[in-house]
DNA sequence: ACGACCAGATCGTAGAACAATCCTTCCCGG
DNA sequence: CCGGGAAGGATTGTTCTACGATCTGGTCGT
């Protein structure tokens, strides 16, 4: 069910690269924030055990420090404490896809619902997404296509206004993309949401907040029956 | 701004005590379950920074464990980490007030409104809640009815099924605490709710969750705009 | 009074060491 | 041939020590 860890030269030598980003702030969460970047690109894919002793010795860090950047990236979902295992990617079930999007529902519908007014950045910032996707649709590139799409609910999520909803929901796109990394086309994923978040934003930045948060329900509705439809990992 | 931590001998003991906890799974993770039930006690006091020397002494463990649960904790929000300089019990703003009670709406109004029948299960629970709240306020145990008020939103959270919400908002609900904790008179703080509460309830268990949600809305408006009036720290 | 500097305390990180646990393998009896 | 169980190695869990980095508070000189 879960695959070992193999340092394998090309990826070794990337990581001794990241050593030099460890010069500013704390190493332990500069240590999280490579190995989650590392997670999100998909170089350590759900299910693989991330060894103490290889990273250590790739990252040029001591356990202690390593073990810290642990704990932080399993207290976000990302990986998965095993007592006396080790630590693995987080392989999600399909339990935890349908609880992601039943809270995600709850969260970006809910800072939709009490927006009287849509604030002009993060409209901005909901657009630029939008046309972030469609030119990476344009030239194919399907993973591009997921990332602006992620964003795009970001933007959705940022007009809460809370920075805590925004926190979750980021938290919670993470984990979700742990889901896109283990299903074969990423096409089939992201392409057919092209023209109906384009018809959400149209609303959005019309004003008309409360038909957008119907089109999001019906958007999570699809999207969620999709996803489970074409997930079908070992660990169901 | 920040007050030291002083290891008095009477709660010295105690955490002594607190040693023999230390028996079952992972020892950073117990540690984080001690202190996390000692701050939301009130033992440790916002603002109060918690030495590594004297905490690792006190519970008999080494540094790094002790780290390990720091980091837990303050990606809680419980803790503050400030680099060089410690941790610290959380001091909240009051915008983090604010932003506390706007995904709490989100998420709790949330909880109620795609309900389509209530569980039984938890509608018994958040009945309990309220008895218990009652029985607290008869006593004068402002306390007391301050953690069933708790208990009880996090019986309207576990009524959406969504294993993430009702985890997202213990969360919530645990640094709401360290707000309280502050406040000198607890019983202006949760008395005036009982009321509402039961009305809410009854809404419940009688089926309308529309009407509930609506008192929910009422409800945390209230509280909200008292808090805020009640909460006046140094840190405003 | 004000800023520079110095010493003590504390944190950040590394590294070694050992115990505890898990996993693999091999052996043995049925 | 197969299953149970013991031995061994590998990995994690935890402690301990050490030292550089940073912060704090006080002193000194101007």
């Amino acid at each position: 069910m879960f695959y070992d860890l193999v340092v394998t030269e090309e990826w070794g030598a990337r990581l001794a690269g990241d050593r030099a980003l460890l010069d500013r702030g704390s190493t332990a969460e500069r240590v999280a924030d490579i190995l989650r970047q590392r997670i999100t690109e998909g170089v350590f894919l759900p299910g693989t055990r991330l060894s103490e002793e290889s990273l250590r010795e790739a990252l040029g860090i001591s356990r202690n420090t390593l073990r810290e950047a642990f704990r932080l990236l399993a207290h976000e979902g990302l990986l998965e404490h095993q007592l006396n295992r080790g630590v693995f990617v987080r392989l999600l079930s399909t339990a935890d896809i349908r609880d992601l999007y039943a809270i995600r529902r709850i969260l970006e519908c809910g800072a939709l619902r009490n927006l009287s007014t849509v604030p002009a950045e993060a409209a901005a910032e909901a657009g630029a997404a939008i046309e972030a996707a469609e030119t990476a649709a344009a030239r194919g590139d399907w993973g591009a296509v997921g990332t602006a799409n992620m964003r795009f609910h970001q933007a959705i999520a940022d007009l809460s206004g809370s920075r805590r909803v925004a926190e979750t929901v980021r938290g919670l796109l993470a984990e979700l993309r742990l889901v896109f990394l283990v299903v074969a086309d990423p096409r089939q994923l992201h392409e057919p949401y092209l023209a109906g978040n384009r018809a959400l934003y149209e609303l959005l930045a019309a004003g008309d907040a409360r038909a957008a948060e119907e089109a999001l329900q019906r958007y999570f509705d699809d999207a969620e029956a999709q996803l489970l439809a074409a997930y079908a990992p070992a660990a169901g």
